[in-house]
DNA sequence: ATCAAAGTTTGACAGCCATCGTACTTCTGC
DNA sequence: GCAGAAGTACGATGGCTGTCAAACTTTGAT
């Protein structure tokens, strides 16, 4: 039996790349993750999320997000916690993430 | 002969909306037309972006484009001009296409 | 009138990606 | 130990979309 990935890799943010992070943040459901997580300002599990797409799906998102830099993820028990990289991204990319956490933006459709 | 839309449909700024206007700027090549645009700060014809695609490829582009109100387009002749909406966007998503026209993110790839 | 320049339109095609179900793993509590 | 909870991994699939070539349209110049 192979371990699980306990931590899985996240990209530092000399790596983040424009075209990843954008692919990222263009799926609704995505952005919906990304916009939960920062109304929150706090860390979120998986299951907690209001998303409406099955489970394997959800994972696939959360790797997405958490490979492209805008998500950490780490395992406090069986539940896997999802932060925002949002000081990451401003670093990398100044301005995007607040664009589109923006009222007006959340709004937006 | 039916004539050709000499002046193709512009959404207004109360219409836009985020969703397309991502999925517009997500192509790296459309990013590159608002890109070349803003460095250009003038209006450019079709013909005169520097992209790796045929003419047809470019059409479509530029038809995302303008559907999505990154840019207005007008007949000069038998040459289209398109004109950056900056001010529009900016109007309806202060921010974003400021974020993308920085250094770091036209550096960025 | 003709011709070339600049785009558009249409149809076809290929590759990608969001989605799901199922089987599997890991951890917690009993 | 065992059951359940929380996710992950793995195919498989369907739809979307970026791409092109070819034929066409409109305009400007000769």
């Amino acid at each position: 039996m192979r371990r699980m990935g306990r931590t899985p890799p996240h990209p530092e943010v000399s790596q983040f790349d424009l075209q990843q992070v954008l692919e990222a943040l263009v799926d609704p459901v995505r952005r919906s993750i990304v916009t939960q997580l920062d109304d929150a300002a706090e860390d979120l599990a998986c299951g907690t999320f209001d998303i409406p797409v099955s489970k394997s799906t959800a994972t696939h998102h959360f790797k997405v997000l958490r490979e492209a830099g805008l998500i950490r993820q780490y395992y406090v028990g069986t539940s896997r916690m999802n932060a925002l990289r949002r000081a990451d991204m401003d670093k990398a990319f100044p301005g995007l993430l607040d664009a589109l956490t923006t009222p007006q933006a959340k709004g937006a459709r």
